[in-house]
DNA sequence: AACTCGGGGCA
DNA sequence: TGCCCAGAGTT
């Protein structure tokens, strides 16, 4: 992707979502790892309906850690996928309470080890949690990446994120993920897209609905 | 690279 | 009813 292309579709991200931020409800850098961990394969909506109360009954790593499985798998339910993650998120407390003194690692390799913590989650509690420079590609970004020319249809995750922190300056990973992310939930739609009223029209590889000018 | 986990919202 | 959702781990 060239500059020129580039910086269009950053100036229209910045005009459509000059606000746009990370949703998952959380107070501190441990509660965004377990809210994003948790996020995996559903809606920020969901998790934050589960995180509201998840966070009053157990409100350190600790209690996580001590947590009966059975109960953090009847809390967590709604969300899908909760055996996985429920267990996955009591190992993850008894690891960062037995290996980083009950702090979150600020380290890409050492979050990644986490249990049920993999590149995607690693990315935004880098950039979000903790301001360092990195990009998540979830299913939005993918699919905005390749509609806008970024990466290429069969591009792999990692190729995606290759080839769009190569496209875009360092500085402004952080802010365009999310305006990504936004753009994908609310206008550029899977299924339903804003064609009409998209202003990348022309440099779309997907075109899903006839737009004549 | 393909497969599995999964309840709930929505058409 | 069937499809899909801010992924990760295993094979």
């Amino acid at each position: 992707m060239n500059k020129e292309k580039t910086n269009k579709v950053l100036d229209y991200f910045e005009e459509l979502f000059p606000d746009a931020h990370c949703e998952l409800n959380h107070q501190n850098v441990f509660e965004l790892l377990v809210a994003v961990m948790l996020s995996a394969q559903t809606t920020d909506k969901k998790v934050n309906q589960v995180t509201a109360s998840l966070f009053k009954k157990y409100p350190t790593v600790e209690s996580f850690a001590l947590a009966s499985l059975e109960d953090l798998q009847n809390d967590i339910k709604i969300i899908g996928l909760y055996r996985n993650k429920a267990k996955n998120l009591k190992k993850m407390a008894q690891v960062l309470l037995e290996e980083y003194n009950g702090e979150v690692p600020k380290t890409r390799k050492e979050l990644e080890s986490l249990p049920g913590v993999g590149r995607k989650t690693t990315n935004v509690v880098l950039s979000v949690g903790f301001d360092e420079p990195a990009f998540a590609v979830d299913t939005h970004v993918e699919r905005i990446s390749k509609r806008l020319g970024f990466a290429k249809k069969d591009d792999t995750v990692n190729d995606v994120e290759r080839k769009v922190c190569r496209s875009i300056p360092r500085d402004r990973w952080n802010k365009a993920h999310h305006q990504f992310i936004f753009f994908g939930r609310y206008f550029c739609k899977a299924q339903n897209p804003n064609c009409k009223e998209c202003h990348l029209y022309d440099m779309c590889k997907d075109k899903i609905k006839e737009v004549r000018k």
